[in-house]
DNA sequence: TAAGTTTGTTTCAAACTTGAACCAAGACTC
DNA sequence: GAGTCTTGGTTCAAGTTTGAAACAAACTTA
């Protein structure tokens, strides 16, 4: 079949959408590293935890809120754990699981760490975006991670080499 | 002065946003390790060279199309010319400027790969947006770019820390 | 229930990224 | 025209990410 190349509007919105992607991540990164001495990631991480009930989730449940692979989590909460912000326990059902909670450390560190970073995330992203603009970045992008995830809605889950093996379950 | 919060139509955005734009970063870097060997910032890499005058790009030029630090550009550089796709030839008027130039074979290895590339990118975005959402991915995202950038517009260009200090011209 | 499969997680080496430090060449200043 | 600043690029060590392999605990099934 021949490539059915990017349209002129495709290709404008691609490059300006990778630019966007770039700068806004590295903003975010450099405020976070700055201020808290820890990458997006990590803080990510926090976030996710103080959310959780008990503060408590299975590395894998947490990986795949987060979309990201095991080992990348691993090594997350590895370093957290080092730092005192997160803490490992064994799962008392599942003798495989392990389970990361937030520490009350983790939380003050998240406490002290938010107003910063909800500050640059308005900043640079939604001070620009007009409440429309909001909704539509929304379903843009809710549209987009569900047909990379499980989201075997329409065109039928193959087993396309692009998709995440381990989605959810 | 008290954090301004996002409100839950932002959270909602903004956790999307995070998603989306994970798994489809995982998505066309896999499908660029696979088929390619190369991780997509290479293949940027390529594509940014192949389009250039006479195919050849200053170092630090290249770095700034490509939104990223001149440190990341020059191990991609480094790497793409062991592998004979790249090459660095030294600017005549600017003894301290190095010219990356894309030679024949890494044009090959691009045309070679682009189909697939493309093909990622419809199927795992541009196939799932309406024209209409198209448009507004790209205004979104020219709207960040530009806040980030040398976007000086109109907030004045203050010199708050998660602004890239070397921007452009 | 032993053998085989799947699931949850970690480990490890190789690859990549970061940021600060460095070096050299051009530009500016007095 | 020597000192100073800026610009273009690389280097280096420390940090992070990747993917495959290893492990161990469930689960399945003959």
């Amino acid at each position: 079949m021949t490539t059915r190349w990017l349209s002129p509007e495709e290709q404008r919105a691609w490059r300006a959408y990778m630019a966007a992607t770039h700068l806004l991540e590295d903003a975010i990164d450099r405020q976070l590293q700055q201020d808290a001495g820890m990458p997006h990631l990590f803080y990510s991480v926090l976030a996710n935890l103080s959310e959780a009930p008990e503060r408590r989730l299975r590395m894998t449940d947490l990986a795949e809120s987060l979309k990201i692979t095991r080992s990348r989590l691993t090594y997350a909460v590895t370093r957290l754990e080092r730092d005192g912000l997160v803490r490992r326990e064994d799962c008392r059902w599942d003798k495989r699981s392990s389970i990361a909670v937030l520490t009350d450390e983790g939380m003050a560190a998240l406490e002290r760490t938010a107003p910063g970073h909800v500050e640059t995330v308005r900043a640079t992203l939604f001070d620009r975006l007009t409440p429309e603009q909001v909704r539509q970045l929304e379903e843009i992008c809710t549209g987009i991670a569900r047909g990379l995830q499980g989201g075997d809605a329409e065109s039928g889950a193959e087993d396309v080499p692009w998709r995440r093996r381990s989605s959810c379950s």
